[in-house]
DNA sequence: TTCTTTGCAAAGCGTTTGCACTAGA
DNA sequence: TCTAGTGCAAACGCTTTGCAAAGAA
C-alpha cells in the first residue's frame, strides 16, 4: 500500500508548500518549482499534490473558486477569503467543535465535523479603502 | 440594468429548483427541464442559473466536489453533505453568528461572514450500517 | 531487475461564450 | 420594433490519465 519511492519533485513540491503562508494553487505551485525543475510536468504537480494531500502532508483547500489551493499547514485552523483581492489568509482561533453539537441537536443523522471558512474584508484592503 | 424579460425555461427552472429538497446541479436541472422542453440547451439552463443566483432567487452552493450544486431555498441554512453518499440535506439550526465575532477577535480585517458545511453520516446510510 | 515516478500530450469534466435565430414587451 | 433569451457548438480552465522513458530501491 504504502509504495513510496523518495522523489526529488516531491520533495520540492513539500518544501515549497511549507515555506509558504499564502495557499497557492497548483498552477503557482508549477510555475515555482520549474524554477529548480525546468522541465517538470503539470501532470506531475498535480499528482504530487494529490498524493501529499493523501498522505497528510498538505492540505488541499477549496475556497469556491475555480482552483484548489494548497496549504503546507495541516494542523487544524479557519481560514479567512477577501471579497476584495480574493486572498486567502490563515485564522487564529480557537477549534469551533461546539457547532457539531448544535449541528447534531436536530439531526437524525451523525456529524462528524465541518468546513468553515470566514469572508471579508483582509487588513490590507481596508486600509486602502480608508485611504480614499 | 434589470432588463429581465420572462422566459418560460427559466420559470421551469425556478419552479423545478423550489420543488426539490435535494440540491441537484447543473446537469441534473437540465436533464429534468428537458421533459418539458426537450430542445432546451445545457447553455441555457447554466445562464439560467447564473442568473437566478445573481439576482438571489436561487443559492448556488459549493460542496467541493466537482460540480456546484443549485438550491431554491434563499432563506440562510446550512447544509450537511453524507460522507457515504455524497447526499446534500438541510440542517434545521440556528444561525452561528457568534463565530464571526470569535474568529473576529484576533483578525485585524473585517470579517462579514462565513460558509459552513457539516459532513458525516446521514440517518440513511448510519440504519444501513447498522443491519449489517 | 522491479516498481514507482516522470514528462508529454491528449482527453476529461464542468462551465462559459460567440453567433445567428427566436420570442417577449 | 427592439432587446433579451435561446439553441447550438466550439472553446474554456482546471484536472486527470495513458503511455513510454527515466529513476529509485
Amino acid at each position: 500500500m504504502n509504495n513510496l519511492k523518495y522523489s526529488r519533485q516531491r520533495e520540492s513540491i513539500k518544501k515549497f508548500l511549507a515555506e509558504r503562508t499564502d495557499h497557492p494553487t497548483a498552477d503557482t505551485v508549477y510555475m515555482n518549482i520549474k524554477e529548480q525543475f525546468p522541465n517538470i510536468s503539470l501532470g506531475t504537480v498535480y499528482r504530487n499534490l494529490s498524493l501529499l494531500a493523501e498522505i497528510g502532508e498538505i492540505r488541499k483547500i477549496n475556497t469556491g473558486d475555480s482552483a484548489d489551493r494548497f496549504d503546507g499547514n495541516v494542523k487544524p485552523h479557519y481560514h479567512f477569503i477577501c471579497k476584495k483581492c480574493n486572498q486567502v489568509m490563515d485564522l487564529k482561533m480557537e477549534d469551533l467543535n461546539q457547532i457539531d453539537q448544535i449541528a447534531n441537536e436536530s439531526f437524525e443523522g451523525k456529524i462528524e465535523g465541518h468546513f468553515t471558512y470566514f469572508y471579508g474584508i483582509c487588513p490590507s484592503c481596508l486600509e486602502k479603502k480608508e485611504d480614499k
